[in-house]
RNA sequence: GCCCCUGUGGCGGAACUGGUAGACGCGACCGACUCAAAAUCGGUUUCCGCAAGGAGUGCUGGUUCGAUUCCGGCCAGGGGCACCA
């Protein structure tokens, strides 16, 4: 006997063990049908899955089931990114080693992936700290070694003076380290880099051939890529001013038409200059330590007051050896960027002019707008007001007068390519990016060791590939800080693999982004034990078509990922430059907040909420005290308005939480995860459930005739398709309410039976329109209504559009613009009998009330606007 | 400061490429079933108005036969980037 309601307590797990036993997901490397690459972003293993892993995990399952019903070989699948820093604080507070800590937390975020019923290949399944994993990585590191693509320099850290560490910029806490609270300086180190900033035209102009990324992505990519056309120029230092053997300056300017408008130099306290200029200034090079206490984070950098020390240096302008101008040195000029060194033009540049402000300096103004003579712009200028950084026209400018901005830039550009300074010209046309190379050295023990070997002798010597992999040791504590791999007792100390004298292992561990960067090459064969990649795997399954994730990732994790495609293609591990041809980033899961009379947080899972006609109270449901419904949020722990999948799938079910992920919200925007939201998703399994069983239960009978509930179920085969090739789930979920409300109405109409074979047979193409959201209750139901096999094996329906095709349509009817009347007309009728018909009607002519008609517009299939 | 996105009923949202604004769902209300409740089913639900009718997609102006959609200005909310020369 069916049970008047589903069991999904039984009937999920019996159908997740049902897909593994019959292996439905595995992916073979030779399927011969065109292939289709499903990848979400994989997780961090920080203990348990939230919600938004469900969200992300349950829109990739829509597509990859879906793809394996269009009869695409797909291939699904998931693992772990699992270095990481919070792996060493948990050994650090709980003394669990790493390793330990992540993978028991692996085994239990599987345990919970697999209860949602994902279509997985966990087959493919690895983690990135696996040295089965990571030896690939190291291997690769020594191929973009040898090809070019490494380089070692040196960069500033986060140094704790207390605990002898460096921190990560979320270390950082107003400037303290997070456990000493020691005031945090700068640290130059010896670091490894990836060359990225290599690629940055390259990465720059492909992103034009990225059609299916969200233009946001690709903008942001765009502008942290940071092209610039600007001019390099020498300035001649004045010679008694200038400190011993240094003769000149060189600054890199975007807006060298500005160059008469100089008021100043400002260099970074970092500068080569700076540091000659301290040694006989002590106030000086007090400063400039000063500048080096900030954080070595953007956000460090930017919320520092604007200051500036005059160096006593003084430079000559290029184009006039009697004009000079001070050299300063300022907070606000990074090493990093450029030369480290710029000239100042405060009448141009906001900046500029709130430190001349500051420091007293001269404002000369070169360029004013169109409409105004040189005289009047002269006039008009004034010290106080904002500077005016739109395009005009140069004046006091001597033979840039006249000129346009661009035309200035390019005069002046030309005619300082021609002055000489020391034998070589002055300056130098030059594309500049804001792009920097990639660090990826790291102080820290949980992550993958740089495959290189100090030697004192021989210098830096590359690991030999026969000896990889560099492993972890195992024996390592967590009680001091500092890096564990620098203080053990005998890991880092080996024989030069080249003249076999004693030498040193690099301490340095890898970014986990370099992890991150290849995981999906390496899904497409995991089981190549000699190679990272195996060539003909990537050749058949990359790009990613489908690529789901967070927004978060927008910059690093995939500009990162297409560097490092082009360097794995350079050195022979892949074969193309973009790893993700589709890319969507989905939305946020927010929830209320809510807080008792004492002003705590209080979790959703203790509140219950009532809803009446005065809208919607909140109560504690152990005490029945009420609590403040607060605002929407990014569920959070601090918050307290977290909501546990696990609590979630238990009360309600894997197919409940997945269905409702897709309702309502579109995938990119944020969704609000609800409690009433959730029942309501219940409900409607419910009612499929329930429709599958009248279904089932009625008679067979047919008639020629073609029942609505056939039209309905073709158009929701049309809609549902297209909708989930756009990533609209939440437009599906609309169409398939659709479909079952018509069932429901042709169950509720059904008397004689005679059309129980076009019901059921709608019945079933609800069933599987439904089975990529909810895929267990769809193989119940299958399985009940004769299907064969899966559900999750069975080929998309096919929608007949000739079946929708509708004889006569219900035309509206516009006078002026303003809809008066709606008039049914025959679907092939031509415009000239449109518009007999439509004048001819008795509503349209009570409407026009005999006004004389001007004009009558004809949208075939869609309106008809009379102008009277 | 710069860049980007968003703004539609009580709520989440729909509306293809400029063509019936409010699909679908949530909530609410009314009714049926029930001793009763839950569950379920049926109906109503943009606002004003008894109605006829009118208004209406953040505000404002424009283009158009016709604007949620395109353009200008403004307001609000969210996000990203940044002393980037």
């Amino acid at each position: 006997m069916r049970p008047s309601r589903y069991n999904f307590r039984e009937a999920e797990p019996r159908w997740q063990q049902a897909w593994e036993k019959a292996r439905t997901f595995e992916t073979r490397t030779d399927d011969p049908r065109p292939k289709y690459y499903v990848l979400e972003m994989f997780p961090y293993p920080s203990g348990r899955i939230h919600m938004g892993h469900v969200r992300n995990y349950a829109m990739g399952d829509v597509v990859a089931r879906y793809r394996r019903a269009k009869g695409h070989a797909v291939l699904h699948p998931m693992g772990w990114d699992a270095f990481g820093m919070p792996a060493e604080n948990a050994a650090m507070e709980k003394k669990s080693h790493p390793a330990t800590w992540t993978y028991a937390n692996i085994a239990t975020m599987k345990a919970q992936l697999k209860s949602m019923g994902l279509s997985l290949d966990w087959a493919r399944e690895f983690a990135t700290c696996d040295p089965d994993y990571y030896k690939h990585q190291q291997a690769m590191f020594l191929d973009f070694l040898s090809h070019g693509l490494v380089t070692r320099k040196t960069s500033k850290v986060n140094w704790d003076p207390v605990d002898h560490t460096v921190l990560a910029n979320e270390q950082v806490i107003d400037g303290r380290g997070w456990r000493s609270g020691a005031l945090v300086e700068q640290r130059e180190l010896t670091q490894w880099f990836l060359k990225i900033s290599d690629y940055s035209e390259e990465l720059l102009k492909a992103l034009d051939d990225l059609p299916r990324w969200p233009e946001k992505v690709r903008l942001m990519q765009a502008n942290w890529i940071g092209r610039s056309e600007g001019l390099m120029v020498r300035w001649e230092l004045v010679e008694a001013t200038a400190p011993e053997g240094q003769r000149e300056l060189e600054i890199y300017t975007t807006r060298p038409d500005t160059l008469f408008g100089a008021s100043f130099m400002a260099i970074a306290a970092d500068h080569p200059l700076a540091k000659a200029a301290s040694e006989n200034n002590p106030a000086l090079a007090a400063f400039c330590d000063e500048c080096r206490r900030m954080g070595t984070s953007q956000a460090a950098v930017d919320t520092v007051e604007k200051k500036g020390f005059d160096t006593g240096v003084r430079a000559k302008h290029p184009l006039d050896p009697n004009w000079e101008v001070p050299v300063y040195v300022a907070n606000f000029i990074l090493m990093d960027y450029g030369t480290g060194a710029i000239f100042g033009c405060p009448a141009h540049d906001q900046r500029d002019i709130e430190f001349a402000r500051a420091y007293a300096l001269p404002i000369r103004p070169v360029v004013r707008p169109a409409n105004l003579s040189d005289a009047e712009a002269n006039a008009a200028f004034d010290r106080d007001a904002a500077p005016f950084t739109d395009d005009g026209h140069l004046f006091n400018s001597s033979f840039l007068d006249g000129l346009t901005v661009p035309e200035a830039k390019d005069a002046i550009a030309t005619r300082l390519e021609s002055i000489l300074l020391a034998g070589k010209p002055v300056a130098q046309r030059k594309v500049n990016y804001r792009l920097r190379d990639w660090g990826i050295s790291r102080q820290r023990y949980w992550g993958c060791p740089i495959p290189v070997i100090h030697c004192e002798s021989c210098g830096t010597v590359p690991v030999p590939k026969k000896d990889l992999p560099v492993k972890l040791p195992e024996d390592v504590t967590f009680d001091v800080p500092g890096n564990p791999l620098d203080r053990h007792a005998t890991w880092k100390h080996v024989n030069c693999p080249q003249c076999g004298g004693k030498a040193r292992r690099e301490t340095d561990t890898m970014d986990t982004f370099v992890d991150s960067s290849w995981y999906f090459a390496r899904f497409t064969d995991p089981f190549n034990a000699q190679e990272p990649t195996t060539l003909s795997a990537i050749a058949k399954w990359l790009p990613v078509d489908q690529y789901i994730g967070g927004i978060e990732h927008a910059i690093l994790h995939l500009l990162y990922s297409r560097f490092f495609t082009r360097a794995m293609t350079k050195t022979g591990h892949a074969t193309l430059s973009e790893p993700f041809d589709g890319l969507f980033t989905q939305g946020m899961v927010v929830h209320e907040t809510y807080k008792n009379a004492e002003g705590q947080w209080v979790p959703p899972a203790e509140v219950t909420i009532e809803s009446g006609p005065d809208g919607r109270r909140a109560f504690e449901t152990a005490s029945r005290h009420e609590v403040t419904i607060g605002s929407i949020e990014k569920m959070s722990k601090s918050k307290k308005n977290v909501v546990d999948p696990d609590d979630i799938i238990e009360s309600y079910g894997a197919d409940t939480a997945r269905w409702f992920m897709l309702s309502d919200s579109p995938p990119e925007r944020d969704v609000i995860w609800s409690e009433e939201g959730v029942q309501g998703a219940s409900r409607f399994l419910q009612k499929v459930w329930r429709l599958v069983g009248d279904a089932m239960a009625l008679p067979s009978g047919n008639t020629e005739e073609i029942h609505p509930v056939t039209k309905a179920a073709h158009k929701a085969i049309l809609a549902v398709g297209e909708d989930i090739e756009r990533l609209r789930f939440n437009r599906c979920v609309a169409h398939i309410h659709e479909l079952s409300n018509a069932l429901n109405d042709a169950l509720a109409a059904e008397g004689s039976g005679a059309h129980g074979d076009q019901i059921k047979a709608a019945a079933r193409t609800m069933i599987q329109l439904c089975a990529p959201m909810m895929p267990h209750l769809a193989e119940e139901c299958w399985r009940e209504l004769g299907g064969e096999g899966f559900v999750a094996d069975a080929a998309w329906p096919i929608g007949d559009s000739a079946l929708i095709a509708e004889s006569s349509l219900i035309l509206p009817v516009q006078i002026n613009g303003r809809k008066r009347a709606e008039v049914t007309v025959p679907a092939d009728a031509d415009t000239a009998t449109l518009e007999v018909l439509v004048l001819a009607d008795l509503a349209v002519q009570a409407a026009l009330d005999g006004k004389p008609v001007r004009k009558v517009i004809v949208v075939p299939k869609r309106i008809v606007n009379i102008v009277v």
